[in-house]
DNA sequence: GTCTATATCAGGATAGAC
DNA sequence: GTCTATCCTGATATAGAC
């Protein structure tokens, strides 16, 4: 910390007074920012190391330096915290609902970046396909639990598949029709049709 | 007809008795059944020209005759007649629900492998995507008018993008909770959450 | 009409200088 | 730790023989 770093590497330029530790971790997050981003507007296959290396300033053998490879840097980008069943401790029917509403709402606007990228991919890219199920899965079984009645895990699974709908119409497609409304009135539309897979039913 | 064809190409050998014409003809059925079944399967990026004309039986040059490039390949392979919307004359409300699940049904099963083609690329590939985009707004149109009450677009948008999320879950990502259930106990399901979408509701 | 051979290029990955 | 230079693979696309 107190001793005079000497300007060595040229990239170093843009950030005297740290070490060398530090401005691994400030290359690496840079690079896993402009990762997440590209992957998530592009997919895997259209994006390319060089690319990524650009967006994030920084050197393309840099990049495989840091990841190993294009896969590797794919699956730390899209690595993150599972997210937990939206149905987690919910303890009536309607809470349950409300919690759907909720993943979705973030979903239709402050879904991350390692997300949308793990979406991006998950119809094309084998890896990605494979994480989209792990976590929809595991998704739908937390929700068949909070799911009273027959047939609660396909509920569930139409549930969650009503949300993938959504989301990768909303965020992904950008469906016109889907845009132009406010996402308050698409939850308060989708509320019922929730409310009415949640209900126990004689099929 | 009754000419005696001399053994002139080698791929001749295969299919005697056929004119140029219709010889040709038969190439590109081949090819564009074997395109359309690898791009459903591993989406535009991961299809190679090689790997399409091998499927055909045919040499990777001839596809590229055929059809000038990769994309045009791609474009062929995935139009088709585009479909109706779902609810093209339906007269009320529940003959809305009965086409979407119809359409849903086929989307479960029988869906052409020219639509599955368009889905799987429809997150990765641009044209795909716009593609898909013409298409499912024209179905929220033609659902929308079909739909009474207030954000008729908006709840129709919806109902599609539940099909899109099915069928995506379903289809493309095979997820096993879906696979498990018969399909006409998916529709069962299904149905009174699409008649609550439909339903007039003060939001 | 179909195939052989090849031009051409993009992009992932590596080696090594500094 | 970062950059330069380069190798190498795989894939599209083309030219031309038969």
């Amino acid at each position: 910390m107190t001793e005079q770093p000497a300007p060595r590497a040229e990239g170093a330029a843009e950030a005297p007074g740290l070490s060398r530790a530090q401005r691994r971790l400030r290359s690496e997050r840079r690079i896993l920012e402009a990762a997440r981003e590209l992957f998530a507007r592009q997919g895997f296959e259209r994006t390319t190391i060089r690319a990524v290396a650009a967006a994030a300033g920084v050197d393309p053998a840099l990049v495989m330096q840091h990841f190993g490879s294009k896969q590797g840097l794919f699956t730390q980008a899209v690595r993150v915290a599972v997210p937990e069943s939206p149905a987690a401790q919910a303890r009536d029917q309607e809470q349950v609902v409300d919690a759907l509403l909720g993943s979705l709402g973030l979903k239709l606007d402050g879904l991350p970046a390692s997300s949308l990228a793990m979406m991006r991919s998950m119809l094309t890219h084998p890896e990605a396909a494979a994480h989209a199920r792990e976590v929809l899965e595991a998704q739908i079984s937390g929700l068949a639990e909070a799911t009273a009645g027959p047939e609660a895990r396909a509920r569930a699974a139409l549930l969650m598949s009503i949300t993938v709908g959504v989301a990768v119409c909303h965020q992904l497609l950008a469906l016109d029709s889907l845009r132009g409304t406010p996402q308050d009135r698409l939850a308060a539309l989708l509320r019922p049709a929730l409310r009415a897979l949640l209900d126990e039913d004689p099929g």
